[in-house]
DNA sequence: CGCTACTTTGAAAAAGGTCAAACCCGGTGG
DNA sequence: CCACCGGGTTTGACCTTTTTCAAAGTAGCG
């Protein structure tokens, strides 16, 4: 049975990420961890909202499931992800039903907590309004780069992204902050066309790796490297 | 000077989309057309956020400047897009200066009004909560069909997914609402790629094109075919 | 010293994109 | 009625990018 930090997992949730620690405390309470095994229905097409869910590990199906008993699966959840927020914000009931694809650890928030925090305190929601633009910001810069990114582009994009140093002048240090597989991962590479691009890069005269320390030995001119068409 | 419908764009951006009219139309008064052109600064960073901006047409670039005067741009806005909500709900100074790539419009949607509905109506409060909960499902669905799924398996699933009938029986047909190279867009593919996808299928005898309606034979086997690795 | 996990390299294959040409088909005007 | 557009669509040949598979390094560490 393992042991889950129920705060930590909260506070990155990008619904929560930027509530205070006061504000995150209070829903501490009406959280509660909801295990179950594969084939288990979470909730049923109709039932009434009570809450959000978090999963901490396994999967979940969104489905619903006709006369006929055809059944159309809406969605897959995975871990790290919510479903039924949006159901839980309208205060409707779940219009599709939810059933483990695997054993899984849930965390369920009950939407009384959520509703009363946005009622008694409209700073409350507009911090969960923030986060969750947040994310949006996130994920549309993401759609845009594997759709109309190559490789070198998403690596450059990310060496950019990651270097912090303002400076004009020397010495622009990324340290890769995981190994490079998850890097790559997260850049929808395979961990070979990675360490090939970053070769390549270098090969260049671009940068220069060392390990998880890759320089940048000339951002201005990496920026404009491998752009091809101007759109 | 193009003419253009504030109620429609408004409500379609994904803030929004759960508005009744009341609440949309309370957000009008406080909305403004902003037409600049290419170089204009929107905002500085530093100064007071008083809204947050939707983009008609055109770009906007968000940046910051270091002390030195190196520009890192942290993101281009692209039409449909909104940017500086976040900030606008948490009521902080602009992080980042905005400028216009292209001549461009913007709506201004005035903090006031925003903050004000949040306060008075927590209803609206939700009712922004769902919108944005929405979308963000729909784009994580999007990221991952893009990173996980090849052309066949985007193009099965959105067959599946635009397939409305629920019944048992015969005769599933899809009806493409616009021409095959949006949907192909839509689906990050080549029109001729989409072409040749829906070929093959057809050659599988799974489906059958005719111009825009597409009939499902077989669903079931549908769902299955192209599925590769049993991960 | 010898693991084991991570990383790099090479060769081959697959997927998808590009370019160019043909095709289809509804509308238009003679 | 029919030739002639012109957009959308399909097809074929070819090319680039990226993945896959296999193997060899490499580095940290018990």
């Amino acid at each position: 049975m393992t042991q889950i930090d129920i705060r930590a997992f909260l506070r990155h949730q990008p619904l929560f990420q930027q509530l205070s620690d006061e504000q995150l405390e209070g829903l501490v309470p009406s959280t509660q961890e909801v295990r179950g095994i594969k084939g288990q229905v979470v909730f049923q097409r109709g039932d009434v909202c009570d809450g959000m869910y978090l999963v901490v590990y396994g999967r979940v199906k969104l489905a619903i499931t006709s006369s006929q008993g055809a059944e159309k699966v809406i969605e897959i959840i995975n871990p790290g992800q919510s479903f039924a927020e949006a159901v839980m914000f309208l205060g409707q009931r779940y219009p599709v039903m939810a059933q483990l694809l695997e054993d899984s650890l849930l965390l369920h928030v009950a939407s009384d907590s959520i509703i009363a925090a946005i009622h008694r305190d409209p700073v409350f929601a507009c911090r969960l309004l923030s986060g969750l633009s947040q994310r949006l910001h996130g994920l549309v810069r993401d759609v845009e780069r594997y759709s109309v990114e190559n490789a070198i582009q998403r690596v450059i994009g990310y060496l950019l992204q990651n270097d912090e140093g303002g400076e004009e002048g020397v010495g622009h240090v990324v340290s890769l902050p995981v190994n490079k597989n998850l890097i790559a991962s997260r850049l929808n590479l395979t961990p070979e066309t990675f360490s090939r691009v970053l070769h390549q890069l270098s090969e260049a005269g671009l940068i220069s790796v060392n390990g998880r320390e890759i320089i940048l030995i000339n951002p201005r001119l990496l920026a404009g490297y491998g752009a091809q068409n101007g759109r």
